[in-house]
DNA sequence: CGAAACGCCGTAAACGTTTACAGAAGCACG
DNA sequence: CGTGCTTCTGTAAACGTTTACGGCGTTTCG
């Protein structure tokens, strides 16, 4: 580990001046012996360029951040495998930050990006508090959220509209002649989990369904929890014909309950998750699932945050991906056999089954903010 | 995006030099008053000290970067989870690189080691090439490698140990009164590939079962190929009666074939799976698998790049981690109803089966390389 | 009361770059 | 040979910190 050559050491060797070595180093018109000899130095020295000294002189570190509350969970993971290759070919790096569930964290990270080791950041928030809205507001480098945030916040902005999706469960269900759906939902606290259950309430009521309080059940967004959850719902109430669980992880944890307590899937009790995670395909039976488009929600705020990085000031926008949901056999009776479908060669593999989307499947930016 | 305050900012809010501020700003013994001037700016301006400007002074920049094929895999992942944690707590910040199977790109990262963006970097190369062991040698800040590295290579290494685990694999197949064991493999001239080739052949010979090269099948290490390479095999040999797929993903392929082809798993066919992913766990029936300890494998490496951050020069260190075969319903006729085991809130939630490991269950630690 | 000792503080240099500016060198031309 | 122009190069400042060093003011003690 000795110490690196620097463009002073080059600049010695070469018998220039440094500025001489990075005009070369950066292309600038030189004249051609000089060029040569700056490149001989350089070669010989096995010189490097110093990436923080750059950064403190160009005030660009081309670092970007992706903050959420957990790697481990197939969601953010989907968002991240979009977000790491389009900031690769801008020629980003990428720094990851696994808040945690902790809301105090995630006001730490927004507090860190004052610190300019990034020149961006892309966050997932669990919660939106008061204080996520002022550290947003004063933050000192652009900021992406992926999840809804109030208008006039001075951010772009990237949702699903789970409103949309859940409807479209709730719909695909009641269409099967399934009339006791219940809802098992994660913290009620959180931005997925509230707005999950206000858009099943929703769903209901369009389709003229009651209201049973009883057919909810809200855990957390784990499977053991998840399982447990379930075990309490059917004890509760026997008659429940279908499960609308907040995500593909509480669903995995229903099936095991129900294969334990003797009831078939679909036939007795049809099973619907969110995200749609590789998950949903692996499982047996492979599950029906709300796709809420992590994977274009990620994209789409990376291609936010650089179009930023490049153009600078502009009004905040605001993008929504469109829910889609992958019909599996969870729900339907008759499982299609073996699929083979087209597979994407740096994913883990996912079937995506039937895909009854909304009308509109490019997705729509609306302007908004002040300007 | 005002221009942020500097460290000069408030020396001249306080009336102070930047000396002060700075010995203030980071705990130096100095007078009463003067911390209580300095403090009060500070928060007036809404101070963040600048990383950038630290790092270059200081040569550190608390950044360690991961690299490895494709964060999407789950058993890089597995890793991931356990590095940030780890790196969190002292106090490092996470980058990420996923290079795709790319040798070239796994150079290039290696070369921006010089750009000491990082102080240190952890890598899981998914080939081992001359190229890599030169970068590695003339690599400018420490390295870990995960995955088996030359003796004499002078960076710290992390292994598995295939070997082990699949010999516990092929061993307990044959325990279950299994002879016409096949291989699903990726390809052979990757390290995990060729080593779970060779490991397989080790064992066949170690329980005198004859090697027949029909029983194996050569894909890559994903679902839909895997599948397909299943499909091969069967229409080539009819008598199989187990299957150890190199991967979990090979795996969920080959349950997908042998549901459509009418085999009944395990009554006809056994699988085993390897890495233990959580897909395992989530798949039905679920699939034994065998555990190389990637969250392990994550954490030694973390443990070792801190030390070394730490303590600076010593000679390499090896660390190799035992494998552990989970046993699951793909390989036992009857498989273990509803479990309720602790779960990691942080996790997707996995289940640990039946654990055979090897006798020595900590990880052990062998001195090696130059002084 | 003078000198030594001590505690604080400011000046300036350094980390490795980029870049504005001005000087040097070369050349053509009158 | 002087002038003006072009092309190249070197000097120096700047980015925002940390830190060695020396100076100053106060205290302490002989």
């Amino acid at each position: 580990m000795a110490q690196g050559p620097t463009i002073t050491t080059i600049a010695e060797r070469a018998g220039v001046s440094i500025a001489s070595v990075s005009r070369v180093l950066n292309g600038l018109p030189t004249r051609q012996e000089t060029v040569r000899k700056v490149m001989a130095a350089a070669e010989e020295l096995g010189y490097v360029r110093n990436a923080v000294a750059r950064s403190l002189k160009s005030r660009r570190t081309h670092q970007v951040a992706f903050a959420m509350a957990d790697v481990g969970n197939p969601a953010y993971l989907a968002m991240l495998r979009e977000i790491q290759p389009v900031l690769k070919a801008a020629g980003y790096r990428l720094v990851l930050h696994s808040t945690g569930a902790v809301v105090a964290d995630e006001i730490d990270v927004l507090h860190s990006l004052g610190e300019r080791y990034v020149d961006g950041m892309i966050m997932v928030p669990l919660r939106v508090t008061e204080a996520h809205l002022q550290m947003l507001a004063a933050a000192r480098a652009p900021v992406v959220v992926i999840g809804s945030v109030p208008e006039g916040t001075p951010v772009d902005n990237v949702r699903a509209d789970s409103r949309t999706g859940v409807r479209l469960a709730v719909d695909h269900l009641h269409g099967l002649g399934r009339r006791r759906i219940a809802l098992v939902n994660g913290p009620t606290d959180t931005v997925p989990g509230a707005a999950r259950g206000a858009a099943y309430r929703e769903a209901l009521a369009e389709l003229g369904l009651p209201y049973d309080e009883d057919l909810v059940e809200i855990g957390d967004f784990y499977r053991a929890e998840g399982a447990r959850a379930v075990a309490a719902l059917l004890n509760r109430v026997g008659d429940v014909d279908a499960l609308l669980c907040a995500n593909d992880l509480i669903a995995l944890g229903a099936l095991d309950v129900l294969r334990a307590a003797g009831r078939r899937v679909p036939e007795d009790v049809a099973v619907v998750g969110m995200d749609d995670t590789d998950l949903a395909a692996a499982s047996w039976p492979s599950l029906t699932s709300v796709s809420l488009g992590s994977a274009e929600r990620g994209r789409a705020a990376a291609e936010l945050l650089l179009d930023r990085l490049q153009e600078g000031e502009h009004e905040p926008r605001v993008v929504t991906v469109p829910p889609r949901l992958v019909v599996r056999a969870s729900t339907t009776p008759e499982p299609p056999a073996v699929r083979r479908e087209p597979e994407r060669r740096t994913g883990t593999g996912s079937s995506p089954g039937t895909s009854i989307g909304t009308d509109e499947e490019t997705r729509t930016t609306e302007g908004g903010g002040t300007s």
